[in-house]
RNA sequence: GGGCGCAUAGCUCAGCGGUAGAGCGCUGCUCUUACAAAGCAGAUGUCGGCGGUUCGAAUCCGUCUGUGCCCA
């Protein structure tokens, strides 16, 4: 074995191994209780970052202990079809030869998109398998494959049926550079600088002021709105004023929306393009005048036809300055702005006729099984804002203006008619009937990923096997996106019940400094980078590491080295066991034969998996992981190792028993690090124990083995040696260098660890001619040294010093508080008991520090 | 504008009512035969400010300041 541990070396055979094997398939007539986690699927046109790794490093370790625990488990892993992006590259594709999808058509632009799925999508896939998720791919699905699509159809009918999905005109969020409608979550709001101007309506008496940021949609304006308990307006209001570049006369409203404090408290009404002015215009009946077309460019007639929206508002501005109507500009006028999520560009609400999904009765049912208890949100502090949404959702506008995606299953008939088609019914022909040109929000394909992914609509054994799932592993940032869409679709499809009963939300990955990541601030971390340099297991145990519960995750390059060092480590600490025989073969021996080194650290062992497997059970990742590194490094490999090694250099039945326990030890820290570091613990966990794969190995369980005593007996150990080696290095002495020691043990429970002492603090029996230059009274015990020499004795003096400086510092306060009789009185008597004992300690200490001082030589 | 967080060692974060912790970084000394991707030892904090509750507050409450996110 070399010594240093190359994960390049291992990691693609090892994966490719574990698929071969089958490890990951999940069987539908397994009699193992099932445990299910599918995953969130990655956009098709996307690839492997740094969220990706984060997320599937929590989904891979809850589904490999599952795994190593006997479920049956299904991590299904597959992709979604992604309408806009996925249509959007193919159309920068088709633009790069010149042509746009309209040249292609329809059905020949789709064979195009599956064509450059085949041949570029999907790229994460493969970008998985370095990561080594243990998914099954044997079940990968797109949201666009037959079955999946047959169960949109279904869902979309019933939907359709119960009267939950609706077609009407309303203004909708549209994207004049998609070209297509989006729901008011892929709107994206944020502050732009604009400009407020204010307009003078009318002449004389007779004239209102109106303020806007949109001066261009004034050519559709059909009202001017006041608060009907505004007195200034009362008189006008009924009456009607001439809109100015127009001519067109429009009324003067009293409407309760218009908020009196906003500019003059006189608002311009455009129906065809602002959500409130459409509702406005709903209200008092007024017409609703499109201005504008679906590229945002005016269409109304006149001096401004076939301006942009932009051009067309400082054109507008400029017009009505020269008639002298511009009252008051302020310039920038700072407000919030909705734009695209695709793609940035400013959203220009519409009025256009859509598919709805009414949600309220939809969103009540997801609302109530948080509330109820059925599905529990993690972190609970996550819970008020999914309440916070779902109680106030608006309905769900549905379709798109795309030619990607699963097309609406309506029909329009000659005479009018609507037909909702069902995924078994022919869809009707003949003369004039045609079907909805619009698709499906991706959404509304994904909401359906937990059941359809398993042949629902079809009953089939993997849906009754795997359904519902366990987990749902997934970032805050689509708690409103994908889990509640999931939430209400799988409530309503599958009768009542969750799709998952536990929502474990996880944070966004940043830079070491935590910073977002984003390519344009050029921090951005290509994950295959760093798997490269340091190996897959380095960076799912930073990631690990960072996972506490909802919050984001800071990640660096040094910490991901940090984690390569760690598998080293584990990778050396194992080399050390294999190179002395270390084993696991036969029963562990019986308390009464292991020493106390082999009891302590089997005890901690013990309370290791404890705690390990209670917080794998609060989705507690940061804090495993965390515990996980401070036991293998700081106990096993710190300690035990080193102390095994004077017990395996004396041989005999005491070093058999040592090799068992040590090979025990490796064993289960191995299949405990497991999940979250897969490729050096098969490694090691294979070459220790000649086991098929540490993958189907057992997952450890407590076997309540602990041992008060022994843990004592090694701490005072570890101090006593702790405590030589401070005293040596303020003396300056080399680490390698021997020391003569005369110890003095009796009466404490050192006594039978005079040899590892003496290995550990490099200490050499005291032989004739001993002098002892200094002796350390610690724990009951002493240690005279012979230094050959003078010791510096102001290096001990300061020493000696400080530390008797902090014990009168403890006193002090320790006295302080047990003269305090109102804490003497009222403190649990636990508290007063530890303080009582903190002053005995101090006291002690300061007997011993100042005799310490006293017997120093003079200066 | 509304809501939710967060402010703890140089950096990134745990701790959330009873003596301040981790990783990385930093300072010494070492290639001591598992490991220099390491070992040993060490230093570092009026726990954002101000009030309050309590025998006791980093931890609970109020308030101010700073900062982040979500929604409108």
């Amino acid at each position: 074995m070399p010594t240093q541990y190359t994960p390049a070396d291992v990691e693609g055979p090892l994966y490719e191994r574990w698929v071969e094997r089958g490890y990951f398939a999940a069987d539908d007539k397994s009699e193992k209780p099932p445990y299910t986690i599918v995953i969130p699927p990655p956009n098709v046109t996307g690839s492997l970052h740094l969220g990706h790794a984060f997320e599937h490093t929590i989904i891979d370790s809850l589904t490999r202990r599952k795994r190593m625990q006997g479920y049956e488990v299904l991590w299904q892993p597959g992709m979604d079809h992604a309408g806009i992006a996925t249509q959007n590259v193919v159309e920068r594709e088709l633009a790069k030869e010149g042509k746009s999808r309209h040249d292609l058509g329809r059905e020949a632009f789709v064979e195009r998109v599956w064509q450059w799925k085949a041949e570029s999508g999907g790229q994460i896939s493969g970008q998985m398998r370095r990561l080594g998720d243990g998914v099954d791919w044997s079940r990968e699905r797109f949201t666009m494959d037959e079955g999946l699509s047959q169960a949109v159809q279904t869902i979309f009918k019933r939907l359709y049926d119960d009267g939950l999905i609706y077609r009407a005109e309303r203004i909708i969020n549209w994207c004049p550079r998609c070209l297509t409608a989006i729901s008011d979550i892929e709107v994206e709001y944020q502050d732009d600088e604009g400009e407020l101007v204010s307009i003078r309506y009318g002449e004389g008496d007779n004239a209102i002021v109106v303020a806007t940021t949109r001066a261009e949609t004034m050519l559709g304006d059909t009202a001017v709105a006041v608060h009907p308990d505004d007195e200034r307006y009362k008189h006008m209001v009924g009456t009607e004023i001439e809109l100015p570049l127009t001519g067109r006369r429009i009324p003067i409203v009293a409407d309760a929306h218009v908020d009196p404090e906003f500019g003059t408290g006189a608002v311009k009404v455009t129906p065809a393009h602002d959500p409130n002015d459409f509702e406005i215009g709903q209200r008092h009946d007024l017409p609703a005048i499109t201005v504008l077309d679906e590229h945002g460019v005016i269409t109304a007639h006149g001096p401004f036809l076939g301006l942009d929206r932009f051009e067309a508002r400082s054109a507008i501005v400029g017009a009505l300055r020269a008639e002298g109507r511009i009252v008051a500009e302020k310039r920038p006028y700072v407000h919030s702005v909705g734009h695209c999520s695709r793609c940035k560009t400013t959203i220009e609400p519409r009025l256009s006729m859509q598919w709805w999904v009414k949600v309220a009765p939809l969103a009540k049912a997801a609302g109530d099984a948080v509330r109820d208890g059925s599905v529990k949100i993690h972190p609970e502090e996550m819970e008020p804002r999914y309440f916070a949404w779902v109680d106030n959702l608006r309905d769900w506008c549905i379709s798109r203006q795309l030619w990607w995606g699963h097309r609406i299953p309506v029909w329009y008939g000659p005479n009018g008619e609507i037909v909702c088609v069902g995924p078994d019914e022919e869809p009707p022909t003949g003369e004039g009937w045609h079907q909805d040109t619009d698709v499906l929000d991706t959404w509304f394909s994904s909401g359906l990923w937990p059941f359809s992914t398993l042949g629902w609509p079809g009953q089939t054994p993997s849906l009754e096997k795997f359904f519902p799932t366990s987990v749902l592993v997934t970032g805050y940032d689509i708690l409103f996106f994908w889990v509640a869409r999931m939430m209400m679709f799988g409530l309503y499809a599958m009768d009542g019940t969750p799709p998952f009963h536990t929502i474990a939300l996880h944070g966004m990955v940043r830079d070491q400094f935590g910073k977002k990541m984003s390519k344009s601030f050029g921090n951005a971390v290509n994950p295959l980078d760093w798997m490269d340099a340091y190996g897959a297991d380095a960076l799912r145990f930073t990631l690990a590491r960072g996972a506490n519960p909802g919050t984001d995750v800071p990640i660096g390059e040094d910490w991901v080295q940090g984690s390569r060092n760690f598998c080293n480590k584990v990778w050396n600490a194992t080399r050390f066991a294999l190179m002395n025989g270390a084993t696991v073969e036969g029963p562990l021996p019986a308390a009464e034969q292991l020493s106390a080194a082999d009891r302590w650290i089997l005890s901690r062992l013990n309370s290791t998996v404890a705690e390990v497997d209670a917080l794998y059970d609060d989705y507690q990742f940061a804090k495993l992981t965390d515990a996980l590194f401070h036991f293998a490094w700081d106990e096993v490999f710190d300690w035990y190792v080193e102390l095994t090694k004077s017990t395996l250099a004396e041989g005999g039945p005491a070093a058999d028993v040592t090799r068992r326990v040590l090979g025990e030890v490796l064993d289960v820290t191995l299949r405990l690090l497991h999940p979250i570091t897969p490729f050096v613990t098969e490694t090691l966990w294979t070459a220790l124990t000649g086991g098929e794969s540490v993958v189907i190995a057992e997952w450890p369980a407590d076997s309540g083995f602990r041992d008060a005593v022994a843990e004592r007996e090694i701490e005072l150990l570890q101090q006593v040696i702790t405590e030589v080696r401070r005293f040596r290095s303020d003396q300056g002495l080399k680490p390698g260098q021997k020391v003569a020691a005369r110890l003095t043990l009796e009466g404490t429970s050192l006594v039978a660890h005079e040899g590892a002492l003496r290995s550990l603090a490099r200490l050499t029996p005291a032989e004739e001619g001993f002098h002892a230059t200094a002796t350390l009274p610690i724990a009951g015990a002493t240690v005279a040294l012979d230094l050959s020499g003078a010791i510096d004795v102001e290096a001990e003096r300061k020493r000696l010093s400080k530390d008797l400086a902090a014990a009168e510092k403890e006193l002090a306060q320790a006295e302080a508080k047990l003269g305090n009789e109102a804490f003497v009185a009222k403190a649990a008597p636990a508290a007063v008991d530890k303080i009582r004992g903190r002053l005995a300690k101090a006291t002690e200490d300061i007997e011993r520090l100042t005799a310490q001082l006293e017997a120093l030589p003079k200066a």
